[in-house]
RNA sequence: GCCGCGGUGCUGGAAUCGGCAGACAGGACGGACUUAAAAUCCGUUGGGCCUAGCCCGUGUGGGUUCAAUUCCCACCCGCGGCACCA
């Protein structure tokens, strides 16, 4: 009988549909894990073998944890609302509904021909209006605690989208979807205050086990520093200037100060100004520029001095000038800054510019600098700082804090680069924010009892790039009694991002069709942490850092029991094209996984994704080493079959079948799923070499650890091996220690460090038995040659080494 | 510029509580089977030389050690992230 992967396939696909072999019961008595992919979104390409190997590595340790005894929860979803499904609405005038629905087909087809062992029961859909009613529920809670608010704001604006965006959707001054330039844009937008979080979310990171990068780059994003407010005051004005600083330290050094352009205190102070003309052209100028401009005159500082104003350094009384200059953000600190040319690189350059007085305050305790050539930036010990000289920076920091403190000119102060996060688009395809205006009550938030707010049918889909979504078009659906009192009122016409739907979705497995809850919270209290989470690293400041915000503030009402969402994080490596390059359509070179299962089968697919290299590599897909994972397969299933006429495993092959265990189950813990493979295939080889020494029991064993891997090969030999029921439901084999031989070692003999042979011992010899047989034999004597041994190392059951 | 990760044969990679570098796979070459091809099976495959043997070899240079791919220092290169954040 030959290896027939299409036909074995579809016979166990269907049999574990039929029976619903990988149901996840909500309690039972055995221990929970919950492995979680990163649900997909439903285009229209369909997914590529890319996806499929984050898919096939939580399907593999789902698969080990059901055998280990675990209950499992390994369910699958999709995030269905977008912008591709809309742009496609666009073009077509086919309702994204019927598009998103016909994707999901699709993806799902491939899941399912993949032999993922999903829980189909919990399967959810972020525009399910019973999904988003919960995700609208979300928002008004937010409202409620006053974590939702709306604002006139400028804002990223992608003019290609025709919508705004978060700071983490634009990249490099682009939009992160279709790659347009960002501008600014004045628009009205809800916001939440995600900024409120800041620390808990900084903090919380120490607990995860999640990849150093991600925590690093969460924790740049959030980007605390703690520093001194510190105010300035402007002469004859009774007015004051505050700046952010986080070193104090300096302050004796500081010979101007420099306000954002933008910034409402330049425009405050416009009547001292007398060269206002120079300043407003300087600011309109700024206005105009886009990010992309600003980022690319990074170098180069320009900006204007506010004539006739005077700033008094509160430390010393010393009068400075005032510049307004847009290497400082308005956005950041208080929209002021310090100069201290002696002590920061863009103060410096600016100083050198427009002339500007140095003072050196700090210098090195140990080394040089020489702050005629450039800043002098680190730490160091304090000069020309009164009572303060000679002190260290870090105490200087404090000291000079607390002495303006007591004075009412300074305030301990933490700032963020995090910001709040936009949370309006202007687009069709999300969810409606369920808010009402009028003109009598103001905002009023729907009720619970009213959501969901179901998204209306539209006939143009065409966004208005006016600041409203097309939902303002249908007058029916945007104009509303108001909820208290009774009057006209019109609802909220933006949609939420697309990042809500996703937020919380790992919550809605636990309990798909509640519909009085989010989640009951004896499920939630059951299954929440999610134990093991795997995705892209694309998502390390977007999805993973706004689903840990909206975590924390159920946590905060009771809704989870959890601080923390995700408590292991693993990132999928690249799967890239034979040549090296990302996989993409316009390239032509994707590799769907349909067609490599039709060709080789599922088995064949996950093996391979999986022996590619390190799972959290990025690495190039390769024909050829699928065709050999294709020939590993068809070994192993010849070898099993002919287990069936040897009587009994030889104990060496039982040693062997032991050491197996140790080894898969050992790397399998680690999320290293390419080495196991390897052994696998050693193992294969071995038995090839001693084929009668290999019995039905060791088959069964090498069936079972196999079976993760690839499931239907593995439950099709299960039955041809005479088994009594599935292979899903056997037990995880134990590594028997006591089976293994061990009884003989081979010693590495070195002589000065150098491999001059390998003698078979006991596994128990001690030094002293070894260095004698060692001395005696003809090889090592030769390379001792009568020199005078030195010293003599010994590692037991590895090595020795003669030093002469 | 700053932060993080990495650099091993022709290729993907294996081995890091310091202890046989190159497991496993692919490719290439040689052979068996075949009328032939595919498939399958077997063998060889880091470099060099005075070829039963020895020397060199894990980005570069140095250090610690009986022993370094592994630890330390300096540097080079690649990838990813952040980037006027005061």
């Amino acid at each position: 009988m030959k290896y027939n992967p299409g036909e074995i396939e579809k016979k166990w696909q269907a049999y574990w549909e039929k029976n619903k072999t990988n149901k996840t019961e909500d309690f039972s008595e055995k221990q929970k894990y919950y492995c979680l992919d990163m649900f997909p979104y439903p285009s229209g390409v369909g997914l590529h073998v890319g996806h499929f190997k984050g898919y096939v590595a939580t399907d593999i340790v789902a698969r080990v944890k059901r055998m280990q005894g675990f209950e499992v929860l390994h369910p699958i979803g999709w995030d269905a609302f977008g912008l591709p499904a809309e742009n496609f609405a666009i073009k077509t005038g086919i309702h994204p509904e019927i598009t998103t629905e016909k994707n999901i087909e699709n993806i799902k087809h491939q899941m399912k021909i993949a032999g993922l062992s999903y829980d189909w029961d919990r399967e959810i859909n972020t525009t399910d209006s019973d999904y988003y009613k919960w995700t609208q529920w979300i928002f008004l809670k937010l409202y409620e605690k006053g974590l939702a608010y709306k604002k006139l704001l400028p804002i990223n604006w992608c003019p290609s989208c025709k919508t705004g965006l978060a700071n983490e959707e634009v990249v490099d001054g682009k939009c992160e979807r279709c790659g347009a330039e960002t501008t600014k844009k004045d628009i009205e937008q809800w916001i939440l205050k995600i900024t409120a979080y800041a620390d808990r979310l900084l903090e919380d990171l120490e607990t995860l086990d999640w990849p150093d990068r991600i925590k690093e780059m969460q924790k740049n994003w959030i980007g605390r520093s703690e520093g001194w407010e510190i105010d300035f005051g402007i002469k004859d004005t009774g007015k004051t200037v505050t700046v952010f600083t986080t070193r104090a330290d300096t302050l004796f050094g500081c010979t101007y100060i420099v306000l954002a352009p933008e910034s409402d205190i330049v425009t405050d102070l416009k009547d001292k100004i007398s060269n206002w003309e120079e300043v407003s052209g300087y600011i309109e100028k700024t206005k105009n520029k886009s990010d992309l401009e600003r980022i690319s005159e990074v170098k180069g500082k320009n900006g204007v001095e506010l004539k006739g104003v005077k700033a008094i350094n509160p430390i010393n009384g010393k009068e400075v000038r005032v510049f307004a200059a847009d290497y400082v953000l308005a956005s950041y600190g208080t929209g002021a800054v310090m100069a201290v040319p002696a002590h920061d690189e863009r103060d410096f350059e600016f100083a050198i510019k427009y002339d500007l007085p140095i003072i050196e305050v700090v210098r090195p305790r140990s080394g040089e600098s020489d702050i005629s050539e450039s800043a002098y930036v680190q730490d160091g010990f304090l000069i020309n700082s009164d009572t303060f000289s000679d002190m260290d920076s870090e105490s200087a920091r404090k000291a000079i804090g607390e002495s303006l403190k007591d004075e009412g000119f300074a305030r301990e102060r933490v700032n963020y680069k995090l910001h709040d996060w936009p949370f309006s688009r202007q687009r069709y395809w999300g969810e409606p924010i369920p808010i009402i205006h009028c003109d009598k009550c103001g905002m009023v938030p729907l009720e619970e009892k009213d959501l969901p707010l179901t998204l209306p049918h539209v006939d143009k889909y065409e966004p208005t790039g006016t600041g409203e979504s097309p939902l303002a078009a249908i007058e029916t659906w945007v104009n509303v009694k108001c909820p208290k009192c009774g009057g006209m009122a019109k609802r909220e016409t933006n949609t939420m991002p697309q990042w809500a739907g996703s937020c919380w979705y790992y919550l809605r497995y636990l309990d798909n069709n509640n519909d009085k809850s989010l989640v009951n919270s004896e499920k939630e209290k059951r299954w929440m942490p999610v134990d093991l989470y795997v995705g892209g690293a694309e998502h390390a400041v977007l999805h993973l850092l706004y689903s840990r915000f909206w975590h924390k503030f159920l946590y905060d009402i009771g809704v989870v029991s959890t601080k923390e969402p995700f408590q292991k994080l693993r990132n999928i490596g690249l799967v890239l094209a034979h040549d090296g390059q990302k996989m993409s359509k316009s390239k032509g070179n994707v590799i769907s996984p349909d067609s490599v299962v039709d060709e080789f089968g599922a088995d064949t697919l996950r093996v391979y994704e999986m022996f590619m290299g390190p799972f959290d590599q990025a690495i190039g897909w390769n024909e050829q080493g699928v065709k050999g994972v294709n020939r590993f397969l068809g070994r192993a299933w010849d070898m099993v079959i002919q287990s069936e006429s040897v009587a009994e495993s030889s104990s060496e092959m039982i040693s062997e079948t032991n050491k197996l265990i140790k080894k898969v189950s050992d790397d399998l813990e680690k999320m290293k799923f390419n080495t196991p493979i390897a052994f696998f295939m050693e193992y294969v080889n071995f038995v090839y070499e001693n084929k009668n020494d290999f019995g039905k029991d060791s088959a069964e064993i090498f069936v079972k650890l196999l079976f993760p891997f690839a499931p239907h090969i593995c439950e099709e030999l299960w039955q041809l091996l005479g088994e009594k029921g599935l292979i899903s439901e056997q037990e995880w084999p134990v590594c028997n220690e006591a089976l293994v031989k061990n009884d003989k070692i081979v010693l590495v003999v070195q002589v000065n460090g150098k491999v001059r042979d390998r003698m078979e011992f006991d596994s128990d010899i001690d030094q002293e038995r070894a260095e004698e047989a060692v001395k005696n034999s003809e090889v090592i004597a030769k390379w001792i040659g009568g020199k005078e041994i030195k010293k003599v190392v010994f590692a037991k059951g590895k090595l020795i080494n003669i030093v002469v």
